[in-house]
DNA sequence: TAGATTGTTAATCGATTAACAATC
DNA sequence: TAGATTGTTAATCGATTAACAATC
């Protein structure tokens, strides 16, 4: 029964295979080769190849992948098959932009409730869902077993409130604040996103490219 | 005068060893060595090491690294010693939660205009920046020489729109919608951030969690 | 000077690509 | 059966880590 562990590149690829297959879906393409995906998705048949091979044989010699049960496995494997209860901590922009974001719960993300610390959002509703006091969030944690909390507040809030969601139960956090959450129990998964560090990717590439012309004349 | 390409894992890191150099600065730290950099931020010494030499010699023998200097190279490196113009495409919550976004601001992305399509938008200002059409687009980028066009709009306006600004001299894109954009030339810069590409990989790995805790009992 | 720590070379590790036998 | 394409092993490539001479 010895599994080996995934790599986290290869965790990071699957996503968007799932899209590419999603999309081929759409235009009611029933089958596809690593090679016809490789071009479409700008990476190596072999890579695809090796990729899904992880996790099982999943295509057939001499005629490629059925598209709609790959679809479904890479689905089962990112855990898309079933659903999850997760709050959104701080009603900011952000936090209300995920709110609104209604794709999240055709995934089997649903979300249960918003928080948030300043008093005057107290009562406010985004899509339905009430905006509640953070003093509130052990009682709703445990009584409405969230599993997910995704963090759209300043720093300090996320690292104050962080161990207490823990606590109380909620085993990942999708985290947007300008911290690694570094002192939480290893066993509590964080997935961070973290948008400034994005731009900055985006600016060291562009002033690279600018300097690359430059070098051209 | 040759240059060695620097590889995208280096450029990722890189906004994370200047976000931690900056909390070390605001905590008036003058100097660090590789050593406790690693432990803080839970990487090798030698990484951190290999990384900024990258880039030339930042430390001393001896000494380590001055945090200032060390965060005000590194800032440089990134392209944060300069100013950018920057629109955003699509004037819904992701937009407007950019757009409210101050810290971009400090580090040099100024935010010139918002743009939508929905006519009932028009006029509307989110942080006293007024959101147009997007048939205005060409002239404005051309006006205001945007050279970065953050993009929070569904797949279908982002591809329909991307070539259109990359014509008028955007030259690099901050894609927030669910494509890959690989129509465009490939010397425009596009840096992505696929929100539920990155809430599957958290729920990979909460069920990857689980499964190995029940496989321990 | 002695001690500390970098910059850099060498060794190791892991991920990607290539190749091809297996098989539909 | 012949052709196509996978699954998988082997080869290559690149990134990370270890080691240590250089030097502050």
């Amino acid at each position: 029964m010895e599994e080996r562990e995934i790599s986290k590149a290869v965790i990071k690829r699957l996503p968007r295979y799932y899209r590419y297959l999603g999309n081929l879906l759409e235009e009611k393409v029933e089958r596809i080769s690593s090679n016809e995906l490789s071009e479409m998705m700008n990476v190596t048949a072999s890579q695809i190849r090796q990729d899904l091979n992880n996790f099982g044989g999943f295509g057939q010699q001499g005629y490629g992948y059925n598209v709609k049960y790959l679809y479904n496995e890479i689905g089962r494997i990112l855990g898309l098959d079933r659903v999850y209860n997760m709050i959104i901590v701080g009603a900011g922009n952000l936090g209300q932009a995920l709110a609104n974001y209604v794709k999240f719960e055709k995934r089997g993300f649903w979300i249960k409730g918003i928080f948030d610390v300043n008093p005057r959002l107290k009562g406010m509703t985004v899509r339905g869902i009430e905006i509640r006091m953070t003093d509130e969030l052990p009682q709703f944690i445990r009584d409405n077993q969230i599993q997910i909390a995704a963090l759209t507040l300043p720093k300090s809030g996320a690292e104050e409130l962080a161990p207490i969601l823990v606590e109380n139960g909620v085993k990942a956090i999708w985290n947007f604040a300008h911290t690694d959450l570094q002192q939480l129990p290893k066993d509590v998964i964080v997935e961070s996103v973290h948008l400034s560090e994005s731009l900055m990717q985006l600016s060291y590439n562009l002033n690279h490219m600018e300097l690359e012309k430059e070098r051209e004349l």
